[in-house]
DNA sequence: GCGCATTACTGGCAAGTGCCAGTATTTTTG
DNA sequence: CAAAAATACTGGCACTTGCCAGTAATGCGC
């Protein structure tokens, strides 16, 4: 009987995120957090669908995290020119929270390379990227 | 700049998760659930402590878990030796959903598989199974 | 045996995750 | 142009995840 690939990866998710959720507490964000902030400076201005799409997220899902985010007023919301659409970007509040967040991020790498080797980080880490990007559409 | 590792596996992790809840679906169970049926099945009966290191688990979150299985009649709990502690059981109910799960669980592994290819597949799970087994503790 | 530290679990909180139903807006169609 | 379909988001629900604080029971030290 082979093992479950789902079991596996929700397993080391479980893992991991710990470590970069305890790495990143004095910052107050969370690596779910910390991920969104960086997509959102790197896409700003985006509307939530194409960032859903990016993070690989629930559209509902993503509309739901980025609450908190917004109450900490590290975002800015407004309605796009589709006026169904709101575009997101980072705050001022928003960047200085992802810089100082980056060196401790910068620290969480550094223990999880230290740990599994630095060769294997980065083909676990182009693996899981090819998994992430596919459809998994099942036959009907 | 490198990638985070840790979005790397947040991602592929909804991703996969979503594949297997999806084809999961017609027998209410979500994977967690049916992970947990497996490893209960396996370790029976357990109690709580032992059963969420088995599953790379937090000690309250697998209490929570536990929870809608309970409700739904596929888990047997009674108090241990240690009356601090539960041992945790599947009654005939959860062996039944279970094995009624595991026919369908066979076909969301043939998925991946097909997807990610299986000699790839084999080599993620040892991967994520050494990475889930550390401990991550960073340097004070 | 009594008192105290330790241990096993529970409850409450907040966030993460995704489904579905509903609303507002845009686009397509007749 | 009006009606219908499609699209972007929101709210509600259930479960997942893990922290912290509290309760109950055990075990240790005296």
């Amino acid at each position: 009987m082979t093992l479950c690939n789902c079991l596996a990866l929700r397993q080391a998710s479980r893992r991991v995120t710990q470590l970069y959720d305890r790495v990143l507490a004095p910052t107050g964000l969370r690596v779910t957090q910390y991920s969104m902030l960086t997509e959102i400076e790197r896409l700003a201005p985006i509307s939530l669908i194409p960032l859903a799409e990016a993070m690989v997220m629930d559209r509902a899902t993503l509309g739901h995290n980025i609450r908190p985010l917004q109450a900490q007023g590290y975002l800015s919301l407004s309605i796009g020119t589709d006026r169904r659409s709101r575009e997101v970007s980072l705050t001022p509040a928003g960047k200085a929270a992802l810089k100082q967040a980056r060196l401790l991020w910068h620290k969480a790498q550094s223990v999880f390379e230290a740990e599994v080797g630095p060769q294997a980080a980065a083909e676990l880490r182009d693996r899981l990227q090819d998994v992430a990007a596919r459809q998994f559409l099942e036959p009907v």
